[in-house]
DNA sequence: CGAGATTCATGTGAAGTATACCTTTAGGCTTAA
DNA sequence: AAGCCTAAAGGTATACTTCACATGAATCTCGTA
């Protein structure tokens, strides 16, 4: 048994790995040059450059659809300006902020706090008015005089959760400000998302606009090959995979991101299961698994309540064209809270939390009006059984059953 | 037969509550002069 | 008397509850052709 341990892990190094540098295909990976964003970078840059004179650009709307490169462009941008404005000793702070982190982001209050912290101020998780925590922010950017570039990528979800003040007070902490600027960045794959602004916000939001369209089949196959090159070894790739890699992803409008985890995920599928190149199963194989990965990952961390709500849902039978209401959600999970001494929520508070779960695309649910029947969220699940009976039997396991 | 009125089951907004955490302040204790 | 620590008072954000009203199409009602 010990002797089978050691010799799995010895043959394991001594394996030839597929890979010789797998960052180039993670999320994260900042490649030297992007390709087909020449474009949009050099539109980017433009009216952003104006930072290195110390005077305030134009605040910026850049939006386009998931996997466009808008985050890596912009995180291009930064780099290099925070490289030249480092060596020129040019007073300026770029922060890139993810709106659409739980608990870190997702608030006014958090938000605030959050870029106050990154001034350098200790902000306490809650209890301070949130006025406050302007006050402090306020102070720290005057009292560092320098052009601060604030990157707000999904911002949409923060609009949507909190309303558009927080645009509205950063945008006129501008005029009181006198060592210091602040430029706006918001960065959207909602495309109408601006049309729900109030007018005021959005036309200083928006001074300038870039669109990130999609990239076409072609270029992400180039996409591909350019990060394949650095990522694996020499020929460990079977004809055919890549251009498969970039047919999926361009089926459903040209997202790279998914192209690039597609391919790395598949590479890791083929190299454990000792196969000497990837080939195209392993592209099929990988998709599951990157689904499957995404959903678990999602229902894992959630709060139990959340859980158990989608639970309830799962459990429910499936069979006239799965079509579920509130009601029937709420009822099963009434039960479940009984078997599991879980506090129940009102059906108020669960109304809400389905609408959450919608959100984070593990279920769909629509407000339908069902006439004389009343009125409620239809919802439906769109995941394959096989996805679906591994959430049931994680939830089984998170919501210690009785 | 068709235009309104009715109805149901929940959606949804506003206001209130509980909890966890923060700052301020007043009181008590210690210490140094 | 000055300094320091502690605990109570007073305040906030967040997640949730309570209350009350809004929704919107299937169904019902009733006047009319």
């Amino acid at each position: 048994m010990e002797k089978g341990l050691t010799n799995y892990f010895e043959n394991f190094l001594e394996k030839e790995s597929l890979f010789t540098n797998k960052k180039a295909l993670q999320s994260n990976y900042l490649p030297e040059t992007l390709a087909h964003r020449d474009t949009q970078i050099q539109q980017i840059a433009q009216i952003l450059a104006p930072v290195l004179k110390q005077e305030k650009p134009s605040n910026l709307f850049i939006y386009g659809k998931t996997g466009t490169g808008k985050t890596v462009s912009m995180k291009h941008i930064i780099r290099d300006l925070s490289k030249i404005s480092e060596e020129k000793a040019i007073p300026l702070h770029m922060c890139y902020v993810n709106c659409k982190l739980k608990k870190i982001t997702d608030t006014e209050y958090r938000l605030l706090a959050h870029l106050a912290r990154e001034l350098g101020k200790e902000i306490p998780s809650t209890g301070l008015p949130t006025d406050e925590v302007y006050k402090i922010f306020f102070s720290a950017l005057e009292q560092k005089k320098h052009m601060f570039v604030l990157i707000l990528d999904e911002i949409d979800w923060l609009i949507k959760k909190t309303g558009d003040e927080i645009l509205y007070n950063l945008t006129r902490i501008n005029a009181e400000l006198e060592h210091s600027q602040i430029t706006l960045v918001g960065i959207s794959n909602d495309l109408v998302f601006t049309d729900s602004l109030d007018p005021r916000v959005k036309s200083s939001l928006s001074e300038e606009e870039i669109l990130f369209p999609p990239y076409n089949a072609l270029q992400i196959q180039e996409i591909l090959n350019q990060r394949a090159a650095i990522a694996f070894q020499k020929k460990k790739l079977v004809p055919g995979v890549v251009e498969k890699c970039a047919a999926f992803a361009a089926r459903d409008h040209g997202d790279a991101r998914r192209a690039l985890e597609l391919l790395r995920v598949a590479g890791e599928l083929a190299e454990r299961s000792d196969m000497k190149k990837v080939e195209i199963k392993h592209l099929d194989q990988a998709e599951d698994k990157i689904e499957r990965d995404r959903m678990v990952e999602a229902v894992a961390t959630q709060p139990k309540q959340v859980q158990a709500t989608l639970y309830a849902i799962l459990n429910i039978p499936q069979e006239k064209n799965n079509l579920i209401f509130t009601g029937e959600v709420y009822n099963i999970y009434k039960g479940l809270c009984l078997k599991t001494g879980l506090r129940p929520l009102t059906q108020r508070r669960v109304s809400d939390v389905i609408g959450e779960l919608d959100m984070l695309g593990i279920i769909n649910a629509k407000v339908i009006s069902k006439g004389r029947y009343g009125r409620t969220r239809e919802i439906s699940i769109p995941l394959s059984t096989e996805i679906t009976t591994e959430l049931k039997s994680l939830l089984e396991d998170g919501l210690a059953f009785v």
